[in-house]
DNA sequence: GGACGAATAT
DNA sequence: AATATTCGTC
């Protein structure tokens, strides 16, 4: 259902572009109509009042230079963008007990422009140079899928990408939670699968040293261990729901900062990234994976999970949830 | 040949 | 330390 929104969102075929492109000249106005660059708009008195200067005599080079400088540096921060957007935001966590407020649009977005960009890794392993200098305008064009020459910027977990990927990994649990599965569950556009594998296995070594470590809570040691979510009790099995989620361990989260924000599972959605035939994310009526841990605050742990089911982007229900107090 | 995971590189 | 890349294996 919103998929095909998103594909058209990113459909680069040229046709209708040009259209859309022709509709929008003609709604420009009259080269007359307009004033003149050097034209002043206000007096001077009130320029000199505010220290306003007259900006110097532009060219249309010097305008065609901007306007590509503004594209291709918006193509290279965009990533960055939304990945401190999604640090940003959420910084005043109200726990809401109940009625937990979830926009379903929410989306994750890591593509650099918005088109694909999982094939743009390293185009060029050998050759390397120019790639992005070379030729501004095919930079310019709107079909940019054959000029894959930017390479695939660092990508940062940050919390709330990092909740979702253990999300995920709960839900699946750690046998079939692989990096390709992970990978669509998360339903990140521009979420690599060696993104995924990276991050997972530095989320198996962690697992691991805790499994070794019986204690949980590395304390002190560890600041960013004061994660709101349980550690423990992974092994027995779970009460309560017990068909839904067969494997419903409780996931150990690595340590970063406390997320107390619940962040939905967007509904599915089309990854532009995902070569050919995959458009299928999931299929939220046969698979209510939607699923967040969500403490109440720091005195309560999240014993099992929050299933919600996702529907055109709203909280059909909450399965179930459990929480316990923390005995401390 | 693709996906995985461990090892290795940045 | 975090993330990316390589490489052997299935």
């Amino acid at each position: 259902m919103g998929e095909e929104v998103r594909i058209s969102d990113y459909d680069v075929s040229g046709g209708d572009d040009d259209d859309r492109v022709s509709e929008w000249e003609a709604g420009l106005p009259n080269v007359d109509d307009l004033p003149s660059l050097s034209q002043l708009l206000i007096s001077a008195e009130m320029a000199s009042a505010f220290s306003i200067t007259a900006a110097p005599h532009r060219s249309m080079v010097d305008v065609d230079r901007a306007s590509r400088d503004t594209v291709s540096s918006l193509q290279g921060q965009s990533q960055q963008h939304q990945v401190n957007k999604l640090t940003d935001s959420k910084s005043f966590s109200d726990d809401r007990d109940e009625e937990m407020v979830v926009e379903g649009e929410e989306t994750f977005d890591l593509t650099p422009d918005g088109s694909d960009s999982r094939k743009l890794r390293r185009v060029d392993s050998g050759g390397a140079s120019g790639g992005a200098v070379e030729d501004a305008h095919s930079a310019m064009r709107a079909d940019d899928t054959s000029t894959k020459t930017l390479k695939r910027i660092r990508l940062v977990w940050t919390p709330q990408l990092h909740k979702r990927f253990v999300e995920v990994v709960a839900h699946l649990g750690l046998k079939k939670a692989v990096p390709k599965t992970i990978m669509q569950m998360m339903n990140v556009e521009g979420l690599s699968r060696e993104n995924v594998a990276s991050h997972l296995q530095k989320y198996r070594l962690y697992v691991k040293r805790m499994h070794g470590s019986s204690n949980e809570a590395p304390s002190s040691s560890d600041p960013l261990f004061a994660s709101p979510t349980v550690p423990k009790s992974s092994r027995n099995s779970v009460s309560g729901g017990g068909t839904v989620n067969p494997h419903s361990h409780v996931p150990i989260p690595m340590p970063y900062q406390p997320q107390m924000v619940p962040l939905p599972y967007p509904p599915p959605q089309m990854v532009p990234n995902q070569p050919g035939g995959y458009h299928h994310g999931f299929d939220p009526h046969s698979h209510p994976y939607s699923m967040m841990m969500q403490p109440r605050d720091c005195q309560i742990e999240v014993e099992d999970l929050h299933f919600l089911k996702w529907k055109r982007g709203e909280v059909y229900g909450v399965i179930w949830e459990k929480c316990m107090k923390k005995s401390t």
